[in-house]
This record gives C-alpha cells, structure tokens and sequence, in this order.
DNA sequence: GAGGCTAATGTCAGCAACTGACAGTTGACA
DNA sequence: TGTCAACTGTCAGTTGCTGACATTAGCCTC
C-alpha cells in the first residue's frame, strides 16, 4: 500500500486485480478531481465511479489526499535513483542539478503507464491552486528533502546532524524547486519539456542571486 | 477575524469581551494540544474549557489549525515591519538577515501579552511534530514568502515576474530558515536566543554551501 | 433610562471525512 | 476440493465544519 507503484509487474491474479483496482481509483479521482475540483469531490463519487465501496477507497488510501499524490511518489522515487547514480567526485550543488534535469527527460513514460500525462499535467496545476493539496505538497516535500540531505552528505562523506552545509544546501536548492514549479503552474506551457527548461534556468539563478549586491553587480 | 491581535486595545466592552474570549480560546486551545496532542484534543474540549459552544469557536477561527498559528501572525507581522525598516541601500540577503535577527530579540515582549511565552515555545514544538500542523505551517510559511518577495523586489526596483531574483533568494532564505527552526525544535534549549543563534549560524552557512566545493573549498 | 438596532452567541440539523467491528466473498495453495 | 488468508462490503459511530434561525446583550438615540 505504501509502495509507489512497483516496477516488477504483480504475479498472480489477487495481484493484478489490486493493481488494476488501485489505478482505476487514482484515475478516476484525479479525473474528477480535475474536472469540477478537489473539494467539490467526494470519496462516495469516487469509490462509484470505480464500483467499490468507500471503505475499500480508505484501505488504498489513508486519505483523500493522498490518491492525489500516488503518482507524484513515483516520480520522486525516479529523482532518487538518478541522484544515486551521480559520479562520486561530482559537488553537491551539481549533482542535484544534474538528477533533476535528467529526471524530467524520461519521466514522461513512467507516468504513462498509470495515467494519461497531460492529466497528471492537470493535476499539477490543481494541487497548486488548492490550499490543502497545497500544504500536503509541501510537507511531502520537506520529507523528501531530508531523504536528500542524507544523500548528500554519504557522498561527501559528512554527518547531517554536525555538518548544516547538506541540509541547509538540500533547502535552498528545493526551495528554489517549488518556486520553479509554481511559476510554471501558472503559465500557459504545459508540457514537460517547459518545466525542465524553466527549472534549469532557476537553478542557475540561485548563486548569483545570493552571492552578489544585485544592482553594482559586485559579491559581497 | 482576520487581523492579528491589533496594537491598539479595544475600547467599548463589546470589543474587549471579544479580545478576552479569543485569547482564552488560543490559551485554551494551546494547552490542550501541547498537553494531550493535537488530534486528540476536540473542538468541544476546547470550547468547553472556555465555556462557550463549539459553533462560537468557529466564528473566532476558521478551523482548527487557525486557532495554533494565532501566537504566529503575530512574529511575522513583526518580522515584515522590520524588514521595512532596513536601509534602502543594504543588498538583499542582509536585510533579511537583519531583520530576522532584530526581530527575534523583542518577540517575546509581543508574544507574552498573549499567552505565556513558554507555553508558545511548547506549541512551536508541537506543530514541527504534528504532522498536519507541519503541512500548515509549511503552506503560511510559502504565503509569506511570497508577500516577502514583492517586499525585495520593491526595495530593487524590480518586476517580480520579470526577474526571477526575488523568488529564488527568498525561497532559498526560507528553506534555511525553516532547517533552523527544525533543528532547534529537535534539540533541547527552549530559549528565545538559542534559535536566534541558530538562524544566526545557518544563514552564515548558506554562501560557502553553495558556492564552494565542499572537499577542496574552492569556489565552483 | 426605555426601547430599538445590531453584533455576538447558542441551538439544531446536516454533510463529509474518516475508523472500528464484523461478516461475506474470493483467490491461493496444499 | 477444501481450508486458509486476503480482500471487500455493510453498518454504526466520531469529529471537523457549515447554514439557518432564534436568542442574548452591548450600543446609541431620544
């Protein structure tokens, strides 16, 4: 239940049926989700529309909120895996630029296999106009950058509880995510190669806009 | 409703009788939850503790989240007038260092005409161990940083649309701000100045964590 | 200081998100 | 084929939250 969509494809038939059972309800919620809004939406119009009792929804889901969410799980678990396989000698800042930017590149067919893209598209842009999804986008987001943090300083061979540079460095940089993110949620391109392109443009904001007086050009 | 504790007391009974019976609710409510935890205090405990119906309570706040992040409405608005109080000509970064440090030092004074100051220290920890109450934080937190952004582009003489500057500091700066926070909240000095240390520290940490090579300390 | 105005509050009914308990159904596997 | 375990449905109950309407209690005018 907790694991996000798993590679392997299930063996026997009580598995697949699951499967099928567990993609049908995030589609159909996001579906409707999109479609007249989160909150207008309720469990009981899901769970019909897939034909399965609310009580069966709840032992999918621990909540409304986190069908929304299922696909996005997948996609992080892809950020990891990329993070990982960064050379060794590669520094922090860099290796995070690097994973993400090569994230976005195949990520497209991964969500496929569960949803249409441009409905996970839309639901990007529902979550960052809900003020609930909002919140849970956020908190997600600061446990995966923990998750990071630890990563970051096995590489450097540091300790995150005495060394602040991983931590620290893991929050300026997702900072820096979110708003990139954000700005893409409201403008008009919605394809996948947008956000990649936008994302790298921020990233590449970020020293300059810290290390330097903005108006003489000079560091401080 | 909406505005947080104003500057100048409430003349007629009518007010002051409002005045009293929100403070006894956050009072209420904050002892409760630090007491007994967050999800298993009720609406109806906390509004029977101060004698009045649970439809009353709503009408002071909006839901049950609201009523934790009162005592905070306040430090923040007081953080955004320090902020306005910076030199004009000072670089970005260093006024919103400045003005995080010199609010934290008469906080408390703002915070005790409330509630007691331990008793908001208690709730701070509270919410980074709720996990509800994070995901709360975390979405007020990217509110203000928006209207924070709008503040340094103006202080620029900047588009905030147009030059991504703004955002990407600001979101940077909140990222460590929060690490802060959270550290703070995982060790065991509860004081005013511990954090104000803390901040001090980490935001003196964010140059080098991302300029530098973090094994050879050169600059990338 | 009596009476009308209105803001503040109480009461009640109801919806939706969840949860626990228990019973029925259906794959898995000997 | 029969037994076991996993999955699902049903039902009842709790809690957060809202709208409608009646009631109370400051405020203000005459």
């Amino acid at each position: 239940m907790a694991d996000p969509t798993p590679q392997t494809p299930p063996t026997g038939l009580r598995e697949r049926k699951k499967q099928r059972t567990r993609d049908a309800l995030i589609r159909a919620a996001l579906e409707l989700f999109t479609e007249r809004g989160y909150e207008a939406t309720t469990i009981d119009e899901i769970a019909e529309a897939v034909d399965v009792s609310q009580r069966t929804f709840f032992r999918y889901f621990a909540n409304k909120q986190d069908v929304v969410f299922a696909v996005q799980d997948m996609v992080e678990a892809r950020f990891i895996e990329e993070l990982h396989a960064r050379p060794a000698d590669e520094p922090p800042l860099s290796a995070l630029r690097g994973a993400v930017l090569t994230a976005w590149d195949d990520i497209g067919d991964a969500i496929a296999s569960v949803i249409p893209v441009d409905l996970h598209m839309r639901a990007f842009r529902m979550i960052e106009s809900t003020p609930a999804l909002i919140a849970a986008h956020l908190r997600r987001s600061t446990e995966l950058e923990e998750q990071i943090a630890q990563l970051i300083a096995r590489r450097e061979g540091l300790d995150v509880d005495a060394d602040p540079r991983p931590r620290v460095l893991v929050a300026a940089f997702s900072g820096v995510m979110r708003v990139a993110g954000k700005v893409w949620g409201e403008g008009h391109d919605c394809s996948v190669a947008g956000i990649r392109e936008l994302t790298r443009s921020y990233l590449d904001h970020m020293g300059p806009a810290i290390e330097t007086d903005w108006r003489t050009g000079r560091s401080r």
